[in-house]
DNA sequence: TAGCATTGCGAAATCGATTTCGAGACTTGG
DNA sequence: CCAAGTCTCGAAATCGATTTCGCAATGCTA
């Protein structure tokens, strides 16, 4: 009736709790025989330990926490192929993961999940902007809490995270577009301030200058999150420009899905009269008409480098932090196409 | 340095420690001067309760399973909808959220689980076969462990469960492409027995029965899982068919929107040579071409009455089970048109 | 003022494991 | 045959909280 616990084992084996604990967890001063005794019993009564008996003795929880710090249903495309990969590879090793989904933003909440030691790691899925990142991250090394950052690289050399390499996507992006014959490529930046948005425009501006194409600050548009309709008026701003972009980046595929049917709307033939690209290969991007051309990121192996990377951070204590650049995948579909001026 | 502990709380104030719990427990037997200093040394020492040390003691985690019983991949969509609910809701009350997503089937893991007192109680997300939800149904409640099943119903008074009507939704449905002039309406259905399909067959049924209309076993084809290819060559059937239909049903949107693809290969223009309708009403099926009329599920609410319903199981302890099966909505889009024989 | 109820607190048990340390029993070598 | 290891095992401490119970001090009633 009540769960069977140690003691009813070594009860029922007249042997002592220690030597039942050491028998099952392969210590080495425990006879053959008596360890088999052991095992047959846990069979017999079905015993499984507790796992907070053992959590607070061992003082480990053998769970990962993943803290979600962004509206969940604005990443849901992301996660669904990052949660599963993570779970995974942590469940191959033991750990389990536990969701927090909302403490977006609040420090005092982290605090509080580092202070209970309910997990022995964190995963923060899109963290803060670079100054909060870097104090969320001090916050837990103070607390002593091994954590990693995903998907976004942090330009400082003592945190960990996992990140796509973004200034080769929107490099290889641009080019293509540039192969195609196109010369004024507008690009919708996005309106905060991550390394991911500077290394994006990084790439893009690189792409330009190998090229041999002036860069032109009027062809890139900061998006203002201020302006919930910003997709669609910066649409309209370049479409009005008077010497008009013949393809446009935008930064998500979600920006560049929008713009997709915005065109439709205004009759403009996409990749005939435009070529437009996205960023990101969410789901969606694949089935659109015309699909879209994006660049993709090998969301799963970033989960699977996370776990990896955090399991050792755990294993191995204070260490030095470490970083992972995945490169990206440019994935041409039917949106681009020459450049109808070219 | 290291955490906090009661003990470091007990000998800063120079109170027991039974003292000090009783304080941060809202107990009455503590003056409000003391409840007053106590909680000022907790904000001054940082101190936060051990959740391995609280649940040994109390016998709970304050958590909850999610154990996922499928590819996480195939159900990817509804699950991006589903797990935000459910992490929200429990998160309200002071539950998390635990992850397992690989112990598909596995009645020995769903058993550990259980004995480990890891969890308070576990949500089954796409239970296996009848049967088998029965037996696995009759596990957890010999261990003691509150469940509810997700998103399928059960036929068994005992078992708790969140689903959807598809009665209704695959009637509506049914109704919709008869209200449009259709007189032979193909269906495919799953090739597992589960309630869901015999659900939906009913209400496919009983629509065309509303309206006079003789059901046609040969325009009902289930798919053989064993078979790869079933959706492309179950579509070729009904094709081939001496009458074909004007209209199919699929079981499920994917199945659809590869009849989309396939019909757009064939040159078969949808809606007008061809209706089409899928169920679910997943992310794509909005954005095809043309976008795909199909039954919408409230997944976000069937997630959120999981947890309020779990919480009811873990609080009141045995009590008879619940059940809900929440209304579905008709989604028309673009796929389903008149019947052009008609 | 004696007797009783109330209030506020602490000692100790408890939850269920792991781990350290020491002690017999048994070998082995000299 | 004795000293020194080896093997096995158990007693007891420990992890960090909660909870029960008792005790002393105080307030109240008659």
């Amino acid at each position: 009736m009540a769960p069977v616990t140690i003691n009813d084992l070594s009860n029922a084996l007249g042997l002592s709790r220690s030597t039942v604990s050491k028998a099952l967890n392969g210590r080495s001063d425990v006879s053959p025989a008596t360890r088999e005794r052991v095992l047959r019993a846990v069979d017999e009564l079905g015993y499984q330990p507790s796992a907070a008996a053992r959590n607070l003795r061992r003082q480990r929880t053998e769970k990962l926490g993943l803290v979600v710090n962004y509206p969940f249903q604005r990443v849901a495309d992301f996660l669904a192929e990052l949660i599963p990969g993570i779970a995974a590879v942590a469940e191959d090793a033991e750990y389990n993961l536990i969701l927090y989904t909302s403490m977006a933003g609040s420090a005092e909440r982290i605090k509080s999940l580092c202070r209970s030691r309910e997990v022995d790691g964190i995963i923060v899925a899109w963290p803060p902007g670079s100054r909060e990142t870097v104090a969320l991250s001090q916050l837990m090394t103070d607390e002593r809490m091994p954590h990693v950052f995903l998907p976004r690289r942090v330009a400082n050399a003592g945190i960990s995270f996992v990140a796509a390499d973004h200034v080769q996507g929107a490099r290889a992006l641009t080019q293509h577009l540039i192969s195609l014959g196109h010369r004024r490529i507008g690009f919708e930046r996005l309106p905060e301030v991550y390394e991911t948005d500077s290394d994006r425009h990084a790439g893009y501006a690189a792409a330009l200058g190998d090229a041999g194409i002036a860069y032109d600050p009027s062809l890139v548009i900061a998006a203002k999150s201020t302006d919930p309709d910003y997709h669609t008026r910066s649409f309209g701003t370049f479409l009005s420009h008077p010497a008009p972009p013949t393809a446009i980046l935008f930064f998500t595929d979600p920006m560049a899905i929008n713009a997709l049917s915005l065109a439709k709307e205004q009759k403009i033939r996409i990749p005939q009269d435009l070529s437009i690209a996205g960023y990101d290969g969410i789901l969606a991007s694949g089935v659109t008409e015309p699909a879209l051309t994006t660049v993709g990121q090998a969301v799963s192996d970033m989960g699977r480098l996370a776990v990896e990377s955090l399991l050792q951070l755990i294993e191995e204590g204070p260490r030095a932090a470490i970083q992972h650049t995945l490169p990206v995948e440019l994935i041409i579909r039917g949106s681009t196409g020459p450049n109808p001026k070219g």
